[in-house]
Parts: C-alpha cells; sequence; structure tokens
DNA sequence: TGTGAGAATTTTGTATGCATAAATCAATGC
DNA sequence: GCATTGATTTATGCATACAAAATTCTCACA
C-alpha cells in the first residue's frame, strides 16, 4: 500500500482539511467507490499522519454526506441507491432550470459573452468526450453563477459534483451524436439567456436536463442491482450532458 | 458559566454529535449570535469534556456552514450578509415553488387529508404568533415533503433551518392581519395543491413567499447596518410566512 | 500619548494512550 | 455439518500531552 500525498502545504490549511479533500476527491472521481469502507488507522498510515486528523477528516466527509459515518462502526463511502439517484437528478434538472432562468435576466454582458465564447468554442471539439464534458461542465456552471445566487449556484454545484461519478465520460456508442444532440439543446439554452428570455431558458435547460437525465435513469434500470456496488462497477452509465 | 448539560446518551450516538447538535440549535435559536467566537477549551469545559469532541463538533458545524472555521484561528458563528440572506430568501422562495408544483402531483390522498387538516387547524389559531409560527413552519415541511424529492425536500428544510433565526416570532404590529393574510394565500396554496394543479401551486406557493421575504428584505435593509451583529442584534426582523 | 519589539500567555493542531464497543475467531454442543 | 457462546483481536471514542502559531501583555522609547 504506497503511502498517498497530500497537497503541498503552502496554503494555510490543516491537515484534516487536506485529507479530506484528499478523499473526497478520490470518491468523486470514483477512486473510492461507493460502500468501500474507511478505516481510519489505515488511513492515517496510508497519508502518514495519526488519528488525530483523519478522524476531522471524515467527520467533515460525513457532514457533506460523502460517506455514511455509523458510530462506533466508521465510516462507509455513501451509497446512492436508484431511487436517490432519481432525486438528486430531477433537483438538479429543477434547479439549474431556475439558474438558466434568472440567468437570463441577471448575467452581465461579460459574462453572456463568456457564455457565447464558450459555446462557440464547444462546437470545435465534438470528437473527443472528455475533452466535452470538460466544457460541458463549464457550461452549466457559467449559467448557474450567472443567476446571481449563491445559495442556488452553491447547491447545483454541489449536486454536480456528488453526480459526477455518475457521468463519467466512456466511449459509448454513438459519440458524436450524442454530443451534437447535447450541443444543439445548448444552443437553444444559450439564445434565449442572450436574448434575456427567462421563460425559454427556464424551459430549455429544464428540457435538456430532463432528457439526459432521463437517459441516464434508463441506463441505471436496465442494469440488474447495483446493491453493494456503486457507480464504476456496473459498467457503462454516463451520459453527455 | 453553568456547565451546559447534553441530551442523553441513550441514542447510540457519539459526544461529538450531540455537542454539534447542542451547539447548532443554540446558533439557530438565537442564543449564540453571529460572529460570536467559540473557543474550544472553554467550550470543553462547559460542557464537561475534553477538547477532543467539541472540536469534532465544530468541524460538523463548520461543514454545515453554521460556523466560519479559519485554521489556527477558531470558530465564528457566521455571519450572514444582507446579500447572502437576500440569496437565501430567493432561493428558497423558489426552491419551495418547484416542492409545491411537484406536490400537487405527487402527494398521496393521505398526505393532501393531513394538509387540509393542518390548514383548517390554522384558521383556528389566529391569535397567537408563536403557535402560528410552529403551524406555518408545519405547513411548508409538510408540502416540501409532499413533493416525493428527498433532495429538494433537504435543501428547502436546510434553508428554513438556517433561516429560521431571522423568522423569530415577535410580537409587532397588528399581529392578526399579518397572520390572516398569510393564512389566505396558504388557502390559495392549499387548493391547488389538493386540485392537483401544479403550475397554479407553484405561483401560489412563489407568490405568496415572495411576499414575505420582500417584507422581511425591506425590513432588513431599512436597518443601519447589522455589522458585527446578526438577528437578535437589530430588533424587530420577523416576519410571518 | 502612542508605538513597536519582544516576552508571556492563550489557543489551536497533531500525536499518543487507554477504555470500551464491535468484529472476528475458536471451541463446544447439538 | 452447523449454530451458539465465550475469548481474542481490532477499531473507535475520548482524554491527555506537547509543539507551534496566534494573541495579549509589557515596557522601553520617541
Amino acid at each position: 500500500m504506497k503511502k498517498k500525498a497530500l497537497r503541498d502545504n503552502d496554503a494555510d490549511t490543516t491537515l484534516g482539511t487536506r485529507i479530506y479533500e484528499s478523499i473526497a476527491n478520490e470518491i468523486i472521481v470514483g477512486k473510492l467507490m461507493p460502500g468501500h469502507r474507511l478505516d481510519e488507522q489505515s488511513l492515517a498510515t496510508q497519508f502518514g499522519v495519526s488519528r488525530t486528523p483523519v478522524r476531522e477528516a471524515l467527520r467533515e466527509l460525513g457532514a457533506r454526506r460523502l460517506i455514511d459515518l455509523v458510530p462506533r462502526r466508521g465510516g462507509v463511502v455513501t451509497q446512492i441507491g436508484s431511487e436517490k439517484l432519481i432525486d438528486m437528478l430531477e433537483a438538479e434538472c429543477e434547479i439549474e432550470g431556475l439558474c438558466a432562468r434568472l440567468a437570463a435576466h441577471r448575467m452581465t454582458a461579460m459574462e453572456k459573452g463568456h457564455l457565447r465564447e464558450l459555446h462557440e468554442q464547444a462546437a470545435g471539439e465534438e470528437k473527443s468526450l472528455t475533452r466535452y464534458f470538460e466544457i460541458n461542465k463549464e457550461f452549466h456552471d457559467l449559467i448557474c453563477a450567472g443567476a446571481h445566487n449563491s445559495t442556488l449556484d452553491g447547491t447545483a454545484r454541489e449536486l454536480r459534483f456528488r453526480l459526477s461519478p455518475f457521468r463519467r465520460p466512456e466511449p459509448s456508442t454513438d459519440v458524436v451524436g450524442v454530443i451534437s444532440r447535447s450541443t444543439g439543446e445548448h444552443s437553444a439554452i444559450v439564445a434565449a439567456i442572450l436574448a434575456g428570455e427567462a421563460e425559454r431558458a427556464y424551459e430549455a435547460m429544464r428540457v435538456h436536463n430532463a432528457r439526459v437525465n432521463l437517459g441516464a435513469m434508463k441506463l441505471l434500470q436496465s442494469q440488474p442491482h447495483p446493491e453493494e456496488s456503486g457507480p464504476g462497477n456496473g459498467r457503462s452509465r454516463s451520459q453527455a450532458s
């Protein structure tokens, strides 16, 4: 078991925080899969620290629902069951819709320019799924930030964060088709926002997210029973949004 | 300073968790005001424990944004500035609107019955502001639960939770008027939900929340500058919703 | 009076130790 | 062969110890 390295100490953070970030990242990226047991002692050994900062990291992971923390029984990477996942997808769909509506009225000229530029840039990147995912994420980020409501933005961001393990890019069928359909829907959203048409932006975003999430849900339900497993076990569960 | 008592150990919780709950409650209830410094050692003494569980509680409070946790400088009860407060009010307004829309379609007959019953009961309680606040909270809880989306429900619940310090009942002008106006708007919401008219429920809830929150915001902005203070300092900042 | 350097004190961050609950394993009885 | 109970081991919860950072205090000096 190799010793894991922590981000440099340059920033004024505490060990517990850096460990939290490290573990959170591994969960999000999918290295630590749902159901995985997190043992204080071995984590401490891996990071080369004592159990104390590890315990604090686990506390925070628990508070942020990234792990389930049962008293006297340690932590387990949160299982997101299909019902919960559907809830989250639906919530994300709706909240991003809200953000799009607000963004249509509130984005500054600069923000709108940024959005347009990003969207145009996306047109040139229709082959790499990975690259497209990055641009897509920024697309949604920009719109949610454009709502100028830090609470909604934060909520949407957290949802995307927690959902990201279920959206890992994967060379699937018809990459170009998936991407171009998404890009088309994005166009409608961008147009509505640039025009300042709030309700249209709202609807466009909801339709877009609904379609994408419906696909994800179908994929999910067509799988036997993830049970003890999580994303990364059952393969082929990703979608371009 | 008197030693604070913790909830009984009957449930299988850890000290850190109970301390977290205790402090969180004091923040929400307004005993611990924004800007208040939380010192590990004195908290440990107050609760009669060592610093370790206190630190874990602070970690969790920080993760849940109830306190600001600056490395090597301890915790401070989160200041909610007026911009942030406005954000939260707006987010609450919108998300509860979403919940109302979903609830109109998804509430079971029993849930609808419960909602109607509660609303009728509220009609008989038009004098006690405190009692009204309780019923009101349950009203919003019921609707958000009725959306059958635990993510949205949880988000709305958390927002109400964090906003509650700004809604402490206070014998203000025209109690009966404030209550009856709210009750009237509640009637519209209930009617729409019982009829299963989603869009009408959505609009009714948003209009209701927008009005209430607008009032709260006006009250807030008419105050000089809360600065170092928080709710509970600047008096008379509450509203019936 | 105000200011700044440096000492003293307080407070946080981390490590370590110990008690107890949980999990694991063994052996016994059926 | 399998379940059950008791012993052993392991892991967690909490307390304590200590080092380093931050804050406060002191006092000389302009």
